[in-house]
DNA sequence: GCATAAATATACCAATCGGTATATTTATAA
DNA sequence: TTATAAATATACCGATTGGTATATTTATGC
């Protein structure tokens, strides 16, 4: 069936509140700010979504689906556990120009922090997308030592941990210092270690 | 001269209002929940500070002097530049129960991620803590340099942005997933890096 | 084109926001 | 103790908050 009215304004509504609210944070995001940002009225925004609570989950997951679908579709053109790690480490070096800076920074960063003490739901839902993530990583380095590309007595668990937390570290940097190189310098040395560190 | 009244309300204030903006964020921390957490009205509050304003920006200088003091203080006792290094990792090793847990996470993460949109003189200070921070690191790689216990040709501003990165990512995860180990694996694999990768 | 329903805008609610002016309490010095 | 000043509490301000009820507009099926 073709897409109703609502179906698109409530597309169009997730579009232009998910960079607001990721910068601006659930509090402090208003109905004013968000009836200025879509031209919008609150009743609009009420007619196509519960309240402001499911509004900011919605506009989390549309985040999350913007920047999670390409990195996946990356992955999983490559067939080696190696490739797609190493394809992983190329989509985060220039995520910042590629997908932070229209977005209004990270998505999990900025909610990670923000929901924790104001929107409990929304928090649970960071906690399962870095655990998503982070899984991600454990299976590709599992892959590549099943493939015998990395040394076998590699503790998986905690080196995807450790390479998420360098991730995200970066793009911390990024966001707060306003300097780019970051993610690029920290992506040279996860390649670099992976390189010198685990290959078999 | 002794303290007055408005001193030592000031230093309470401070303490018991610190850790709330740091949880909670700048706008969501009104007055409201200041008054409930200090037991004091709101008139005290506006007697010791100009504004919410100027209150959160004391508060994150006086989170800052909690979390720096001890540091710097370890730093200072140690004479060698590796061992700087080395003490200042001991030191976020165990950062979170240490440090993170009674301020409410940590400020330079937390108010990094908070005050961008919404405390411009807030979002400064954090920068130039981290400049700080990260000068800091720069200036023991080099001492170890000039005292040739570290390469010569280590590009010390790279990796001290690298490694403080790596440590705020680990304060990332370590708040947002609620689970301590990052830190410690953190500092295990940084404390590797300067033995395989930095010494002479 | 017309009737109906869906979608959006407007008007309003009590509660709370940051901030101020004033009243009251508490400390200080004689 | 008393007068005075310093410090804190209370009462109030207009503006804004999330949310709702209703009015108005817009799309849809005949």
């Amino acid at each position: 069936m073709a897409p109703s009215k609502a179906d698109k304004t409530r597309e169009f509504i997730l579009e232009t509140v998910a960079p607001v609210f990721n910068q601006q944070g659930y509090v402090a995001t208003s109905f004013g700010v968000l009836e200025k940002a879509t031209g919008l009225s609150k009743g609009a925004m009420y007619g196509n979504f519960k309240n402001k609570e499911a509004l900011a989950l919605a506009a989390f997951n549309y985040s999350i689906k913007k920047i999670m679908r390409p990195l996946n579709e990356k992955v999983r053109q490559e067939t080696s556990g190696l490739a797609k790690l190493r394809v992983m480490v190329t989509y985060y070096r220039t995520y910042y120009e590629d997908y932070m800076k229209d977005a209004g920074g990270c998505a999990v960063l900025n909610v990670g922090v923000d929901a924790h003490y104001h929107h409990p739901a929304l928090f649970k839902r960071t906690q399962e997308i870095i655990h998503k993530l982070e899984q991600g990583i454990c299976n590709m380095i599992e892959q590549a030592k099943a493939e015998k590309s990395l040394r076998p007595d590699l503790d998986s668990q905690r080196l995807a941990k450790l390479v998420y937390s360098m991730i995200e570290g970066a793009v911390f940097m990024v966001s707060t210092t306003q300097n780019p190189d970051y993610l690029p310098n920290m992506m040279d040395h996860i390649d670099e270690m992976i390189t010198r560190d685990w290959m078999a």
